[in-house]
DNA sequence: GTCTATAGGGTGATAGAC
DNA sequence: GTCTATCACCCTATAGAC
């Protein structure tokens, strides 16, 4: 029973370090992209030669699968809860345009590589991917036609002002590493202003 | 003179060829990524061999380089122009809407390339690039700049206005090709409306 | 677990024949 | 203008010694 305590409970360490070297890897494909990044760099960075790093690693392109997971599996997981409440669309729509923007400025890097090489993913792992992206635009496309229904919202077309507010948020990660000090809170409440009641004086 | 009018005025063979080979070169990028897309497939595309394909290229980061410019240069042009028209700041922003999701939609390719590869770009070319993007922002800042003076806009913050535009604009490209049929007009006076009066029924 | 050596295959760019 | 041959260098991944 120690035993098996100690392989269920006690931290693998292979599974730790290997959790160190996606970090890693996630900041270097951030900064000069996940082609022009050789498995090299990685294991400098990491301070391991390529053979020891490939006891760890498997593959360059499962450390890109999950980077992708890093970000997608959580904001799945709380996206799915926050649609579960019971509240108002608006309301949702707030806190999950918040958990958005907290995955894009806390896990920058992650976030970056998600958006700019997921076409690098192929087979199963892109499929995976793509899956849970239309997963993510479906609980948002969800609460908008909650609104609709519930007489809270006027929208044209359900399809567009989805891909508008996933849009206006998902760029995010472009600038905000400039300008230091915004935070998601402050961020989603301007986003919202602008998306729920528009910026013209009434 | 005779001589002198050819050179300049009648069509420049070897230019023209280079602007196929841009063209060709964009589609490649934007399917491919940009590195993962070999001088030698450019070629092949193009069907010359790699000798002949350098004497028309130069380089291949020269190729992304006018890649950038023919998608940048023209939504520059364009974008001074409306700003310097005697209209509303909610008229001339829908122009500039309009004609940035005009180059989005009918230069797809070259748009994808722009907003995917800028970081591939190196030395003079990329601080020439970012000079332009700083350039357009700032058109757009200056628009909702004079809708607020003229009490026509009411906005906490400018910047964040002026980046949540542009990004639910520039984001379009990466659904649009999904979803045949949806044309700059239409898809501009959507965001616009969004935009300007919100979603929320009143 | 970590190393070095190497397999097997790319890459962008240029020289020089035609 | 177009070609082939080649340079110098890079890549991911694995084998096998320690």
């Amino acid at each position: 029973m120690g035993e098996f305590q100690r392989t269920s409970v006690a931290p693998d360490q292979r599974a730790v370090r290997r959790g160190e070297i996606v970090d890693i890897a996630a900041a270097l494909f951030a900064s000069k992209g996940y082609d022009a990044t050789g498995i090299r760099e990685i294991g400098e960075s990491a301070r391991l030669a390529r053979g020891a790093l490939y006891y760890y690693i498997g593959s360059k392109e499962s450390l890109l699968e999950e980077i992708h997971n890093r970000v997608m599996d959580p904001l799945l997981a709380e996206a799915g809860d926050i649609a579960a409440l019971e509240a108002s669309a608006a309301a949702r729509l707030r806190l999950v345009s918040e958990v958005l923007l907290q995955q894009i400025i806390h896990h920058h890097d992650h976030v970056w590589v998600f958006l700019h090489e997921y076409r690098s993913l192929t087979g199963d792992r892109r499929e995976t991917f793509r899956r849970k992206r239309v997963e993510f635009q479906n609980i948002v496309l969800n609460l908008f036609a909650a609104g609709v229904a519930d007489g809270e919202f006027v929208i044209e077309d359900l399809e567009t002002a989805m891909l508008a507010f996933v849009g206006m948020h998902n760029y995010t990660y472009q600038w905000v590493r400039r300008k230091p000090g915004v935070d998601a809170e402050t961020l989603s409440r301007r986003y919202s202003d602008i998306f729920f009641d528009g910026i013209r004086r009434r």
